[in-house]
Parts: structure tokens; sequence; C-alpha cells
DNA sequence: ATGAAAGCGCTAACAT
DNA sequence: ATGTTAGCGCTTTCAT
């Protein structure tokens, strides 16, 4: 920079304001500036701008890799919302562990990111939520709901999975069988909720048969339909709790020969990419995570301009949408396999196709 | 910092060199200073520091977010393997236009960041890549290989390719057609290569018709497939090239209400995610992205090292690996759905199981 | 409309 | 073993 300003026989301070637009320069001192760093090709360095301003305009972005029902749509459009306001996103791996936790929120604080989006690991013991609120670095909670200290916004998860439930209900199934998630993290006991909730509405009784753990993964939940299968009484319909799961069900069915959904219907919560292609296309509802990211950033961007910090913590719950497919065993309207892609219609979309309604 | 060594009675080079164990400290006031560090708070400004030893220990990602069959497992591999060595990730999104790709590159430049991973967008004009080169950034290309003066890791695609066609013919297979992508990337033009390749092994004639465009996306290859069903002689075979064209070939093929593989036998080019509850199991053709991905980031770490910047270019290129399922046709022997996920078998890993055999 | 100078929080000689 | 000091490349008063 002092190159540059040399060059343009101004000082230094001129070139950081031709740069930032901060205050008036004269047209022609401006148009030589800007010649000057043309040639020289001068980049300018946002670090040492950091160091003055104190602000990074770097965005953290807390979550488990491995979260990956999360990590793409989320990550693509954190960074998406943030760049439109002019920050960049840097990526904290939280590993699923309390541990690693802690240190990625260590290492975006020791950043001075000027805002966090944080997924909370299962068993956060808050120390590290603690911390993010003593440096006041604004910060934004998704996908659990569990520091009311927060800006938070995450998904509705007792309706949508009551809906599941009533849906196969009313096509006549009366034992409906429940493949939770890991018990005690707030998102697994609501889906539980939902699930009692639909059967209540039903007129169906609860029985805690017929809801087993598949522990939020796939290998768990395969081999928890495996003892589902087992007993007498088997179910006729399962309500899958989260995208993972589901693909554990459907192994294990398949595993049996077992046909979805004549021999068993099936309905899951959290939807999978290309579920179009998969045989039979599931019926499920769709977190809308686009719609969590957008708004998570939308909150931070708000709270970051919070300089006071008065504002109260909000918190954002967003509707499911529940996506009417086939496994569920109906035919759906308009959305068979012959008319959806019949000569004519148009290719498109790669989420999943069918009928998809918020709740 | 200050606040550090005044309350510890030292002076602030002294904080310093206890927090990087850059120089011996005495157990006493090493001691000491730890413990008002702790009771403090105090965490290490990294900007500043980054602004005196200018290295920042971050790594500038570069690719498009809608690049989804890189995007997750590329971004994860690359963060943790960059972390092992104390970097983090910067996103910078490219949104596959060059453009943006321009603006990513200069945003990373601006932070300073002490390497890029680049995924080239199509139509690259090179610019940005002089750019990175003039600045003396330490680049590694992966996906596309475009560009001899950057180290550039990317998958074998002519061999991988082949192997797929010619598994086809040994079938008995005789009019295999390829849906190929946006044609003009190397990527599409070594695949086409590789089923000429295979057709030749085979003894098979080539025949123009049987190559249809599929521009490396879901939708136009959907409707490439119709073209193909219309002809007389339609082919009994398909080679997708690529793993979103692959979702079109089955939308089409299920839109005729065509079975796979007794009507068309398909193997395709990419793994899909959860491909193993497809409906029929895919054969294909993985890219090892964990391995690109970390192979990179040790290309690039070896770059960031080599301050002389004599290091030769490398260009690595993995091996495809080929996953053999129901697809094509074949009864897979050991991975029936039967024997698949037997009573006792273990749940477990994501990615399609099948038999998997580098090329 | 522009320049001079102080300082952001740290590291790294150079002293002692 | 520790302290002093001079910047790193910018922004931002305060002058002019």
């Amino acid at each position: 920079m002092a190159d540059v300003a040399e060059r343009a026989g101004v000082a230094a301070s001129t070139v950081s304001h031709v740069v930032n637009g901060t205050r008036p320069v004269s047209p022609a001192t401006r148009e030589r500036v800007l010649e000057v760093i043309e040639e020289t090709g001068y980049v300018p360095n946002r670090v040492a701008r950091s160091l003055v301003t104190s602000d990074t305009h770097l965005i953290g972005i807390v979550m488990s890799a491995l979260t990956n029902r999360f990590f793409v749509p989320v990550v693509a459009a954190i960074d998406r919302a943030g760049r439109r306001h002019g920050y960049s996103s840097v990526l904290a791996d939280s590993r699923d562990r309390v541990a690693s936790e802690a240190e990625a929120v260590n290492m975006l604080l020791s950043r001075r990111v000027d805002g966090v989006v944080l997924a909370p690991v299962v068993g956060d013991k808050r120390t590290v939520l603690d911390k993010l609120l003593d440096e006041q670095v604004p910060t934004v909670l998704i996908d659990r709901f569990l520091d009311e200290r927060f800006d938070q916004v995450g998904v509705e998860n007792v309706e949508a999975t009551a809906r599941l439930v009533e849906h196969l209900a009313a096509l006549g199934h009366s034992r409906i069988a429940l493949v939770s998630g890991l018990r005690g993290i707030p998102t697994t006991e609501e889906r539980v909720a939902g699930y009692e909730l639909g059967l209540d509405r039903a007129g169906l009784r609860r029985n805690r048969e017929l809801i087993v753990s598949g522990k939020s993964a796939a290998g768990p939940a395969e081999r928890a339909v495996g003892e589902l299968l087992g007993h007498k009484d088997a179910p006729t319909a399962i309500v899958s709790g989260n995208n993972y799961m589901t693909i554990g069900v459907l192994r294990a069915l398949r595993g049996r020969g077992m046909r979805v959904p004549d021999d068993m219907a099936v309905v899951a919560y959290d939807d999978l990419e290309f579920a179009d292609v998969f045989q039979p296309r599931l019926t499920v509802v769709a977190q809308p995570v686009a719609q969590i990211a957008s708004k998570a950033v939308e909150l931070l961007i708000r709270r970051m301009a919070d300089k006071d910090g008065t504002r109260e913590p909000q918190r954002v719950q967003l509707p499911g949408v529940f996506v009417h497919r086939e496994s569920c065993g109906c035919v759906v309207k308009g959305t068979s396999p012959r008319s959806l892609t019949a000569p004519g219609a148009k290719g498109g979309g790669r989420r999943g196709r069918g009928a998809g309604s918020a709740l």
C-alpha cells in the first residue's frame, strides 16, 4: 500500500480512502490511484484491516462434518447468504464431540470471527456457549434447541411427526412402529411426542414395544428393525425418525426380502437427496434446510448489527414439509411414475419430487 | 495480552513465549502466566499474530457449492487433513461461473490464506490461475486437469470408463449407449475416450448415435435418454457419465415404465450416496473423493513448506473404484439382497456396499 | 481535498 | 531467563 501511495504520489491514507470509499477523493487522484493499483496488482491486506477495525467479516460455522443432512445445504446456504453481506465462512468441525466442539469454538474466537452459527453437539455442556456469551460473539444455534440465551432456528417436530402417523392411520394401519433417534436429545423427544400425539388423534393405542431406538444412525436402525420384526404382532407400518435411520430401515427390510409398501409401509422424518429415484419413492417430512440456514444468517446479521446487545433472543421454528410419495402405500395422484416424467415433462429440481405442503 | 502481562508481572513478550512455546520460560513464571490467562479468559488474537508472521494458517477452498459430488466429502476431508496441521478452512463459492471464481480467489488473496485448493470452473480463463501464480500462493487443483503449472489431483477416467463398457459387453450387450457430460471439458472427453476404448477392446462397432449429451446434469440427461429410446435399434445398456446424469437416466427409464436391469442395463461413473438402497443397486466406478482431498492437502502442505518454490508441479491421478452391484444385470455373488443384511450382519458404512476394486 | 501520525495486538530481533 | 523496542499493513483522528 505504501508502494501504491508513493507511485501515485499521494499519502497512504488517500489510497485507503479510494479503496474503501470512506471519504471524498478528487476524481483526478482517484483515477491515478486506481491506475496504480491496477498496474501493480495490489491486493489490500484484510488482515491488517481487521486488526484496526476489529472486525473480520468472517462467520464461523460449527457443526459435525458427519451431519451430512445439514452439512451440504446449510454450509452452502450460510455461505451464500453471508456473502451477500460481505462475509466469508470459516469451517470448524465439531466431530460430534464436546471436546472438539470447544476446540473449534476456541479457534473461531482466536480468529475473531464476527459471528457464529452453531449446531450444538449432543451432550454439549454449555461451557462453550458460556464462553461465546462471555466474549460477546453474536451466535445463533441451529438444529437443536437447548439454550434460551441464544437466537435459535430449527424445525417443528411434534406436529410433523404426528401428521406422518395420522397419514398411516388413515390408510388403515393400526400397528405403527417408530424407529426413534438417540434418547435424551430434544429433537428425538419431540418426534416421539409427535408420534404419540398422532396415535392419540387417530384413536390408536400406544404400545411401548412399537418404539425402538435406532440411535440416530443407519446401523443401529437396521438392527432395531430386525428386533421389531421378530415380535409376534409385528407392525405393518414404520415411521423413521431421521434420514440415516431410514437407510437402515430400508436395508433391514430388503435384507428380509420385504417389499415397501406392500409388506411394510414406511414414512420418514427428513428427506433424502434423490429420494424420488429410491424404490419406493419415500413419503417424508422434509426439513426446509436451506431456509433454516438463511434464517440463521438473517438473525446473525441482525445480532451483529445490534451493538448494545439489547435484543431479546429469538427462537424460530420452521414447519416441516410433507412430501407425499409412495412408500406409505398411497398411489399419489399426478405423481405416479408414468405421468411424472412422461414425454414433454420438464426435467429439473434435484430434490425429491412429489407434492409438498407445509405443516 | 498487555493486561495479562501486567497482572502476571511480566513483559508482553514473555506472555507470547509461553503461549507459543517459542523460547524457554522458567517454570515459575510460566505457571503464573498460565494462571492469569486462565482467570482472565484471555484468547490470543490470531489476526494480530498473522499480521506480523504473515501467515494465517488458513486454507482457501474454491469450488461450486452446487458440485455436491465434491462439496461434502472434499470439504470435509480437506478440513480434517488441514486441521491436523493446524490449518482452518475458508470457503469460497465459485458458483460455477468464471467471474465468481475470480471474485472468490480475490477474497482469499486479500485474506492472505496460506494455500488454496481449487476445483476450477468450466471455462476458466486462467487469469485467476495467473494471479494465484503471481501472488505465489501455493495452490493445488482438483477434479479437472487444466494447467500444468500447478499441482493437480484427479481421477483416472479412460480406463475406468472402458472397464464399465467391457463389463457390459461381457454380459452380451452390443448396443451400449453413453450419456456424456458437457463436451469440451477434459473429464467428459476422457470418459468418452474410455467408452470408445472399451468398445474397441470388446470388438464392438462405434456408433455416433449411441452417444448423447446429458450436459453433466440430471434434466438434460433425462431428455437425452428419451431421444435414445426413440431410435429404432435402441440400446440395451446405458453408461452414465456422472452421478447427476445417472439420476436423470433412472428417472427417464422409470418414466417409461422400464425396469433396470431387465429392460435396460445401467452402469455409471460416480457413486451416489446410499446407492445400495436404490433400486436396482447401481454398478458404478466410484471416485475416491476423500483420497483426492487428502492427497490435495498433502501436496498443498508440501508446497507451503517449499519456501523457494523450487518443486516441480506434480500431477496425481487416482484410480477409480469399480463397485459391482446389480444394475448391470449380474447377480453379484455374496452381495445379493438376502445375504447382504442377513441377521447377524453388521450395519455400518454409509457408502454403497458391494465389491470394490481399484482399476 | 489531502497528509501526518498514532495505534490495532502481536512477534522477533536485540539487549541485558 | 526475561525485558525493550520496532514494526507487520492498515484505518482514523486531527491537522492543514
